[in-house]
DNA sequence: TGACGTCAAGATCCG
DNA sequence: CGGATCTTGACGTCA
């Protein structure tokens, strides 16, 4: 089983993908965007592997209007020694990769410029992972498109478009059950039918149930006929609801125990699972330590970045997990984790912010200027919790 | 016509 | 002028 996230690794240095608006998008300005993003995705392969994900999803803006301009643009032989550097790091770290090409990207239209513009995009996406010579494991994701008040036909449609596709797209696609239109037993059917893989998303499962009473690990047995070895281990995507947002709309973070509880209710040998959530790579590097890489230098690495957000709220938490990572030996990553969910649930308190703060502080110390000092400390000495406010 | 989803670019504001 | 904050863009379908 692997555990990946989403185009974005956040909080990396040189990982920030570019792009441009469209009347800016000329050939020259493109083609260097294209390079920065290149040095940008060999940025994350690098962070995945240094973190133990071997699953990541390659965002679709890796090249500006990479679609419409995929003809014309040589980004390929213009940055192939790059190219070449992250296919290699990719396959030689057994990672596995994926690209969504998102809502827009509808094969099944009415609109014959609609489905024309689709496959110009789905022909970018298979350009691509070809490019770094990924076998056919590595996959594109699709939804099936629009119902336009007449299924059978919207499915009818898709199919005659489907067998006209070129090898290099249908040895890649796969079709996922989405939040609003096409629901995971229309997807499966139609899967059988063409002979493409499913994926199963969970959250729109829920928002948009095929059989209220099916788990989903029923689907994802299901599922599991679609997929065969030509395309590696079946690949799922998981996420949970954002308590406050609309339904449908993605947590901020990973919550582990539902999480966990999610996969021990798998079948044997549990799929690939694609964590689609705000905060990325967080919660992929929390999943992994948690369901399968217990490893105490990471889970110190990733205190540090959670400490003095814990601290503002719960001093108490704060000393709990010092003390649970005394222990160099143990398995704590569950523990830790629940400990740091419970901590950032609770609301900051003024005067433990000021105390963490002074923690920090006290690496900068040494090395701030006057002026950086008395920004520091406004009002004298002592740091002034009654007007911090408008001072941070 | 706006909502949906996404995240930089671009525009504007502020001191 | 720099940093912070708001708005726009680019895509297609559906209510």
């Amino acid at each position: 089983m692997r555990i990946g996230y989403a185009c974005l690794a956040i909080a990396l240095e040189g990982a920030q993908l570019k792009t441009c608006t469209l009347k800016t998008a000329q050939t020259e300005r493109v083609l260097s965007l294209a390079g920065k993003n290149f040095a940008a995705l060999e940025r994350m392969i690098d962070y995945n592997i240094s973190n133990h994900i071997s699953f990541y999803r390659i965002s679709s803006d890796i090249v500006p209007f990479g679609s419409r301009i995929t003809a014309g643009l040589p980004w390929d032989t213009a940055y192939s020694n790059r190219l070449a550097s992250i296919a290699a790091k990719i396959k030689n770290s057994n990672m596995r990769v994926s690209m969504h090409p998102g809502q827009y990207t509808v094969l099944n239209s009415p609109d014959g410029g609609v489905v024309r513009r689709a496959i110009e995009d789905l022909t970018y996406h298979a350009r691509f992972l070809g490019q770094l010579e990924l076998d056919t494991t590595h996959k594109i994701i699709l939804h099936i498109g629009g119902k336009y008040g007449d299924a059978a036909s919207a499915l009818l449609r898709f199919k005659q478009v489907y067998r006209d596709l070129p090898a290099a797209i249908t040895e890649r696609l796969v079709l996922e059950n989405d939040g609003s239109i096409f629901r995971i037993d229309e997807v499966l059917d139609l899967c059988h039918r063409i002979g493409a893989p499913a994926v199963y998303d969970n959250l729109h499962n829920a928002i948009n149930p095929a059989d209220k009473t099916k788990s989903d690990a029923y689907w994802i047995k299901l599922c599991r006929e679609t997929w065969h070895d030509k395309d590696g281990a079946q690949k799922t995507h998981y996420s949970q609801q954002h308590p406050a947002k609309l339904r449908g709309a993605h947590s901020d973070t990973i919550a582990i125990d539902p999480f966990l509880d999610y996969c021990r209710s798998l079948p044997y040998n549990a799929p690939d699972i694609m964590l689609e959530v705000k905060d990325k790579n967080r919660s992929a590097v929390k999943c992994v330590l948690c369901a399968s890489l217990p490893n105490q230098y990471l889970l110190e690495t990733e205190w540090g970045r959670y400490k003095y957000a814990v601290l503002e709220r719960s001093p108490n938490d704060y000393q709990f997990i010092r003390e649970l990572l005394k222990d160099k030996l143990g398995d704590h990553a569950l523990l830790f984790y629940q400990t740091v969910e419970r901590a950032l649930a609770l609301s900051v308190d003024t005067g433990r912010a000021v105390n963490a703060l002074e923690h920090v502080w006290g690496y900068f110390a040494d090395m701030a200027s006057p002026s950086e000092i008395r920004s520091y400390r406004p009002c004298g000495t002592d740091i002034c919790a009654d007007h911090s406010s408008s001072h941070r």
